[in-house]
RNA sequence: GGGCGGUUAGCUCAGCUGGUUAGAGCACCUGCUUUACACGCAGGGGGUCGCCGGUUCGAAUCCGGCACCGCCCACCA
């Protein structure tokens, strides 16, 4: 490291990757496979897609997943932290895609094999560049157990997964209405799709009844879908139409006849009360349909065309064919109205497109049986979700648990262990005997794969020596968007193939919003880069800031927490300039404090087992922000501010050196998991510590070296200097003069040297005319400044402080001559108030005198 | 439509099992080359704690209502 005497800030970008590698070097992110979960502490990493870059909310979490793994590592637990990346396939087969239509190719045209060989090239190319972000934050994952979710052994684990469910029956192949997403030309799951408020054009349109007698209006949104309606639906109980059920009506535009049902779905206020009903097409239309039993007609197919069954129609796309209804329609005078309409409409996360509704055989996974024990183990506190109002969210979720579409038509992914030969299905680990088997096109939802990370990971199905040591692992840690997503499915498949939990703990992050309260998001343009934050600020200052900004709620993104965190650093590395420059000679290894110990040293020394009691305490319960801010006042408020202020006047012998030097390192290494660049780097200077900071233990608090008399002292001490120092201000005294004084007080008598110098007083120096007096702890300091003081100044400060005095004084009066006070507060807290203002009464009189 | 969370200094946020004069960082004002640090030091100004009621000796904190903002869930054509 470069020398401290010509150093005056903390150079982020010199040392953060020289001290990575020192990391990587010693093995340290590296746990050996031995022992059980007890012995070890694991976190599985969310696994980042291959495709992604790192921002704002990977930042956050590898900052928090890094401080409980270094805290832990610390603490003499062999730590392991997973990483690994997803292949997120819709996501990666698009970006691959992509690059095939710029050559002028396309998927279609290269078929399935090649296609796939593109896309482990692509992955061999870019798919690494996350993890080697996630080093620039400096997480200390185990770099040399990186996974992804279709290596071959995880590709293992889902088979044998898939196999498993599907003898248990909880796996089926069903034609069903799903969310089919036109962008990736599959369909999705519920939980990838999102709502989004669209205007839409609501028709009115009139069923002619087939025995002449009259019409029956409707409306809808989407006409073209009547072509595929196999029934009109109205209330049961709606008193208008209940002549009708049972009757039939001429569908428009075809040769067909529907009938009139009844069905309590039907809202009678809402519209003309009369519901077409399109099975194939509309989720409520399909459940009704089943419940019916009416036929399910398909008329827009996957390609988004209109189908042979929509007649004169057919070929067009839907768009196209919903024009000409409406104006078949309106020909034939059918169309009753049209006006715009506001409503919501479900579209792909992905893609981004309007999804279509439609029927089509896929695979499904019935979670009914899964789901009652993921639930038992959050109501049982076998895990722990914090903060406790997402347990909430996890809970209701799983107990209204619908079927979970898991096959997806795509060619990047898990492709279904499935076989078909004519009517014969084949569901296992390897591909059936005979001849004429044909497997199953489809892959499987990613997240799929992913509910099986914090075990697939470690080796299973097989009983290997890391899911031994591993598994479960003790916390997770994430955001709130994929608690039903992931966090949820982990928990099911977790319990139902190891018999255990997946974690114990779960943490949900709070989300980092952009500066203006928007979503952080690239096509709004409102994300923030944290690589540029690490170069401009580095990664101590960038994990620090994020570390601040969670606490319990969603929070904007605060640039000056970021500095907060760099000023945090370059605090660090100049106390501790001060320090080794001056210290010298052997250094004692334990710090020499003890009954006749000056005063401050006894004091930061006691204050140093409290903060570090108080920052285990905080990041054990996720209390990341209280715990970067606790570091933040005990270096600035305490440490910097005061104790080597205090330490100036003394030459830097044995007992100061040593003592000095442990509270160095003590602070260095409880700040460690937060800003562990700066620290590490200083660690290396300070006498006394041994090899990297990282493997250091961290400091435990010891109760013997808590001083709560050293406690007062320095307390007393600090409200004395600071209300000088506050009179001097007043009095626009020159910051260098020494004035006159002396301390007439019993808690100050032993460190009136120390006031004295703080505060720039001469104790010897007292005599003429008495100034003024300052009321501290324990008596007064009398100040005898002569001409150094602006009597003005001082007159206007008097006045001010006698009216803010009085004030007080009235206040306190007030509550004590209210009879129910004092009849009904708790006596101490009367008695607190009585003690207040007696001392703010001998303040005014010493003001006055 | 239902649920959850938010509304505190100019800005970003703490505080909320009710009880000193409501805090921090940044910004602002005044002064300062004080034996590490101007990414610094010292001193200071600034808030009727969203609004209206209620409970209480006492409410930023508890209860009810309202208004905005955000998120999640939900099948209204």
């Amino acid at each position: 490291m470069p020398d401290l005497a010509d150093q005056k800030r903390f150079d982020p970008a010199e040392a953060e990757p020289r001290i990575m590698a020192s990391w990587v070097d010693s093995g340290l992110f590296h746990a050996p496979a031995q022992g059980s979960a007890v012995d070890n502490y694991s976190i599985a990493i969310p696994p980042p897609n291959i495709t992604g870059a790192l921002h704002m909310g990977h930042a956050l979490n590898g900052s928090i997943q890094d401080v409980l793994i270094r805290y832990k590592r610390m603490s003499g637990i062999p730590t392991e932290w997973i990483l690994g990346t997803d292949h997120a396939g819709i996501a990666t087969q698009a970006k691959v895609e992509e690059r095939l239509v710029e050559e002028g190719s396309s998927r279609e045209a290269i078929g399935r094999d090649a296609f796939v060989e593109r896309v482990w090239q692509w992955r061999e190319q870019f798919g690494g560049t996350i993890i080697e972000q996630f080093g620039r934050l400096g997480a200390s994952c185990d770099y040399e157990r990186e996974r992804f979710t279709l290596d071959d052994d995880y590709e293992r684990a889902v088979r044998q997964v898939f196999c498993d469910l599907y003898e248990d029956g909880c796996i089926y192949r069903d034609q069903y209405l799903v969310n089919w997403d036109p962008g990736s030309q599959s369909a999705i799951s519920d939980l990838e799709v999102e709502e989004r408020e669209v205007t839409d054009t609501l028709f009115e349109i009139a069923y002619p009844l087939a025995d002449g007698s009259g019409e029956i209006v409707v409306a809808t949104v989407r006409p073209e879908t009547m072509l595929g309606d196999s029934a009109v639906a109205v209330n049961p109980a709606d008193q208008r139409y209940s002549e009708l059920i049972g009757k039939r009506v001429k569908l428009p535009l075809t040769e067909r006849e529907l009938e009139i049902i009844a069905d309590d779905y039907v809202k009678p206020d809402f519209g003309s009360g009369a519901l077409k009903i399109t099975p194939a097409h509309d989720p409520n239309d399909f459940e009704i349909g089943r419940r019916h039993g009416l036929e399910e007609l398909t008329v827009i197919g996957e390609d988004g065309r209109m189908t042979e069954l929509a007649g004169r129609f057919a070929g067009l796309k839907a768009a196209e064919a919903q024009q000409q209804v409406v104006a078949a329609l309106r020909e034939q005078g059918l169309l009753r109205g049209e006006q715009p309409y506001l409503h919501s409409v479900p579209f792909s996360h992905r893609s981004g497109e309007r999804i279509e509704p439609l029927i089509s055989l896929q695979w499904f996974m019935n979670m009914e049986q899964l789901a009652p024990p993921a639930i038992e183990a959050v109501n049982d506190g076998r895990v722990s979700i914090h903060p406790p109002s997402q347990a909430k969210r996890y809970t209701d979720w799983l107990e209204q648990i619908r079927p979970w579409c898991i096959s997806r038509q795509l060619w990047w992914g898990h492709r279904l262990p499935v076989w078909y030969r004519g009517d014969e299905t084949w569901v296992g680990m390897e591909e059936p005997q005979g001849t004429g088997w044909v497997r199953e096109e489809d892959v499987l939802d990613t997240w799929f794969s992913s509910a099986l990370w914090p075990f697939a990971t470690l080796g299973w199905p097989d009983k290997t020596a890391e899911l031994q040591a591993f598994y479960p692992t003790n916390v997770l840690s994430t955001a709130r968007d994929i608690l039903f997503l992931w966090v949820a499915r982990m928990v099911m498949m977790g319990l139902r193939f190891t018999g255990d939990v997946p974690f114990s703990d779960v943490y949900v992050h709070p989300v980092i919003q952009a500066p203006d309260g928007r979503r952080m998001s690239k096509s709004l343009g409102t994300g923030i880069d944290p690589l540029t934050e690490i170069d401009e600020h580095g990664a101590d200052a960038v994990r620090f800031g994020l570390l601040a900004m969670a606490s319990t709620q969603d929070v904007r993104y605060s640039r000056e927490r970021v500095e907060q965190g760099q000023a945090l650093a370059t605090k660090l590395f100049n106390a501790s300039r001060f320090v080794l420059l001056n210290v010298s000679g052997e250094v004692a290894l334990e710090p020499a404090v003890g009954e006749g110990s000056p005063i401050e040293d006894r004091w930061i020394v006691s204050r140093l087992q409290q903060v570090a009691e108080q920052t285990a305490q905080q990041i054990e319960q996720f209390e990341f922000s209280k715990a970067a801010f606790g570091l933040y006042d005990f270096v600035y408020g305490e440490l910097c501010d005061w104790y080597l202020e205090l330490v100036k006047g003394r030459e830097f012998d044995a007992a100061l050196s040593a003592t000095a030097c442990y509270v160095l390192r003590s602070t260095l290494a409880i700040a460690h998991p937060f800003i562990p660049f700066v620290t590490e780097e200083l660690w290396a200077s300070v006498p006394g510590a041994e090899g990297l900071l990282i493997g250091a233990p961290y400091p435990i608090a010891q109760p013997s070296l808590v001083d709560r008399e050293a406690e007062q002292r320095i307390a007393d001490l600090i409200g004395a200097v600071t209300a000088v120092r506050s009179w001097r201000s007043g009095a626009n005294v020159k910051p260098g003069a020494q004035l006159g004084a002396r301390i007439d007080s019993a808690a100050l008598a032993a460190d009136a040297p120390l006031v004295a110098r703080l505060a720039r007083l001469d104790l010897g120096a007292f005599g003429g005319e008495l100034t003024d007096t300052i009321v501290v702890a324990g008596g007064a300091i009398e100040i005898t400044a002569g001409d150094a003081i602006d009597v003005d100044a001082q007159q206007r400060e008097r006045t001010q402080r006698r009216a803010a005095l009085e004030q007080e004084i009235a206040r306190a009066e007030g509550k004590l001559g209210n009879q129910s006070f004092v009849a009904k507060a708790p006596p101490e807290l009367v008695a607190g108030e009585q003690q207040k203002l007696d001392r703010l009464r001998e303040q005014l009189a010493a003001l006055s005198g």
